[in-house]
DNA sequence: TAGGCCATCTGGTCCT
DNA sequence: AGGACCAGATGGCCTA
């Protein structure tokens, strides 16, 4: 049963995944890191957990494992597929940790499909901050500054600009408006009339303000408006609250190819 | 008790 | 051939 020990992150549990390596890429980030070596250290200590099966699902194969040979090909098996799965639910705890929702003792953790579907929403608030940070900037520096930020191929503001000695007080200012919608001050950032109600609901789909579906909502999760509530602190995913798709260009080096 | 969520097993498929 | 990935099946736990 000890077979799946030494693969560690050989592999990535989604290969497909083609991200952009640089700085701050989210793959290259200390998350990420730790997560891997954490994934080595827990190999070793996960081998007890194969014959336990605690939380449900089939034992019938448990009764001789010495039987043959099969049934020793099959118990490995059984392992690795155990161990993808683990990995695949520490990468979404990871996510999770980095999701602007409640957490705490007392609060259910976020389902997978929430995480997801929360993510998702997130990173187009995020993309919509950064675009409209971009203007501001461009506004603040003008001119060739502004059409420097501007270029969607090249969404990397120069910090060496010939405006760098302009007092910077406005821009300050901004910048502070925009990162008070960051996940520390979340609350601040939603216009939308309902962020009063339920302020402590179960991090469920009702939590996210998912009235419809689970189904109806991977369809078509941009244009349902008149089914969210909103609520304080999480990215809306209603389309008067969040930021148009046209934003996503600066994900574009997140690309799944299948 | 029904429904949601989850962990596990299992067989198939694809890739290296 | 072996490993990764995927989806279906099954059963346990929890909550409304």
């Amino acid at each position: 049963m000890d077979s799946d020990s030494g693969s560690g992150c050989s592999r990535s549990s989604s290969p497909d995944l083609v991200v952009d390596d640089s700085a701050g890429s989210f793959f290259s980030n200390k998350i990420f890191q730790t997560y891997c070596q954490e994934n080595r250290a827990d190999e070793e200590a996960g081998q007890g957990r194969t014959e336990r099966c605690s939380g449900g699902g089939k034992t019938k194969t448990r009764s001789d494992p010495n039987k043959n040979e099969g049934q020793d090909l099959r118990l490995k098996v059984n392992s690795r597929e155990r161990k993808r799965m683990h990995d695949l639910n520490q990468a979404m705890d990871s996510l999770r940790e980095v999701m602007p929702y409640a957490q705490g003792p007392s609060v259910r953790k976020l389902s997978k499909i929430s995480t997801l579907m929360l993510a998702r929403n997130y990173i187009l608030m995020l993309s919509g901050s950064l675009d409209e940070m971009k203007k501001l900037v461009g506004d603040v520096y003008g001119g060739g500054a502004a059409i420097q930020s501007r270029t969607a191929a090249h969404p990397v503001i120069t910090p060496a600009a010939p405006a760098a000695h302009l007092p910077l007080h406005p821009l300050a200012q901004s910048l502070h408006s925009l990162v008070a919608s960051t996940p520390s001050g979340l609350q601040h950032h939603s216009p939308c009339p309902a962020t009063a109600s339920a302020m402590h609901s179960p991090p469920s789909a009702s939590f996210l303000g998912f009235h419809a579906s689970v189904q109806g909502l991977m369809k078509d999760p941009l244009h349902l408006a008149s089914t969210y509530r909103h609520f304080p602190g999480m990215p809306c995913p209603c389309s008067l609250c969040q930021p148009l798709p046209t934003t996503t260009s600066t994900l574009h080096s997140l690309s799944m190819i299948k």
